[in-house]
DNA sequence: CTAGCGTTCGTTGCATGCAACAGACCGAAA
DNA sequence: TTTCGGTCTGTTGCATGCAACGAACGCTAG
């Protein structure tokens, strides 16, 4: 999983790096959705025959990322407004899980990690440095995830932020200082819940904490205004 | 979705059909778990060459089905134990999620799907047609996954129940009567759920079902006894 | 000006060839 | 007997070539 750093560049221990570099390509926002990406280009780009990239975009298809429309070509795929909602639903759900999981397994080096990261998002949060804070808010979900001892919920919810990651940069740009503050409380709730080892309240705070988040960036996002659920 | 019908054996729309036939061969058990299944054996198996055998197998290693290793060979691969166990936490909590969602999209022809469901289940049961039963209940599940309304939760429970097919296919060979009888029960709470539209009802029951089922194929499946969760 | 049609271009889908590597097998030495 | 080393075979990884298909463009007729 984190092997992304030790290759030699040019010998690659699996197909991982290509597909990885290849899918940061499509989500780094270089194209447009919809540009196409025509095996030619990618494989001079990467300096890999087509071979090779045609497995990739295989994968980033399966993974939701880019649409191959048989004899044509392969496009970048914007997920549209319902299925961001959609994908936020099983978001919520999922991280419920992990939270009611790691609940259960009582006091492990997670619960201070947690406890670490809301401090240093307090103080991101005094040094306005949102690009930090963003990062210490993802942090703390994902060590919630892997908190949870569940290696195919990891790799279900990997799958889940892939196919938001596009749309997480486009907009995650601003947040309202008031739903930041809102958000670490209910991180702290949270963790609160997790030390009490009650498995109940961290899932439904964690649940909650992803519904308003959730509903905070998609009404932030367009005018239009969503209904996550009721 | 359900095109596996309609080619015409030779002229294939996608490479949808071959994913699916080499799917089948993997889960078919013809195969016993760890059993090498080299590219040139399927491209002639399937009258193919190579290039899209490989294709497929990427695939298979990216739904969890196959092990590829490189320079060596792609072995099918048995999911562990715990994975198993893993899976299941999953599953548990994306068919409460789905339950949920169901309840609150109010009287939707689903419902009497299900009502329908469950009668025949009885009969089934009646007749002691555990092949009949086993295809109702795994059709009462899937109206539940679809019927709510939510095509990326339909997505990632696909991933699921392939993963878990194969261990499917040697457990649930025989199931107890007393289990049976407990489980068409349980649908029925689910169903009286929705029918209210208690979304929070329909979650707990839903997740409280598949978890019992749980427990139960996996205590039956060896004698190790598990431990779900607590 | 518009609608319909044929051609051309770009792209994918697949087959095949070649090189490189992992593992097995066999033999020899201790 | 055990262990070590070399060879050899089977497999993958990738590059490339060719055929086939879809879409766009231009041309012509009305």
């Amino acid at each position: 999983m984190q092997q992304t750093e030790n290759f030699k560049d040019d010998e690659v221990i699996d197909d991982l790096p290509l597909l990885d570099r290849v899918r940061q390509l499509v989500l780094s926002g270089s194209f447009s959705p919809g540009a196409p990406l025509s095996e030619v280009f990618l494989s001079q780009a990467f300096e890999v025959s087509r071979t090779p990239i045609r497995e990739t975009l295989k994968q980033l298809q399966h993974e939701g990322l880019v649409d191959i429309r048989p004899k044509v070509g392969t496009f970048i795929r914007e997920p549209t407004r319902r299925e961001i909602v959609e994908l936020f639903q099983i978001k919520e759900s999922l991280e419920g899980l992990a939270a009611g999981l790691l609940a259960r397994r009582g006091p492990v080096p997670e619960l201070d990690v947690l406890e670490h990261n809301i401090e240093e998002s307090d103080r991101a949060t005094s040094a306005e440095d949102a690009v930090r804070y963003a990062e210490l808010v993802h942090e703390f979900h994902r060590t919630i995830i892997t908190g949870a001892d569940n290696s195919k919920l990891v790799e279900h919810y990997d799958r889940l932020m892939n196919q938001l990651a596009y749309h997480r940069l486009v907009l995650r740009t601003a947040e309202h200082p008031g739903r930041i503050k809102a958000s670490t409380s209910e991180h702290r709730v949270v963790l609160s819940m997790l030390r009490d080892k009650d498995s109940f309240g961290a899932e439904a705070a964690m649940r909650n904490h992803v519904h308003a988040s959730a509903r905070e960036v998609l009404t932030d996002a367009r005018t239009a205004p969503v209904q996550l659920h009721t």
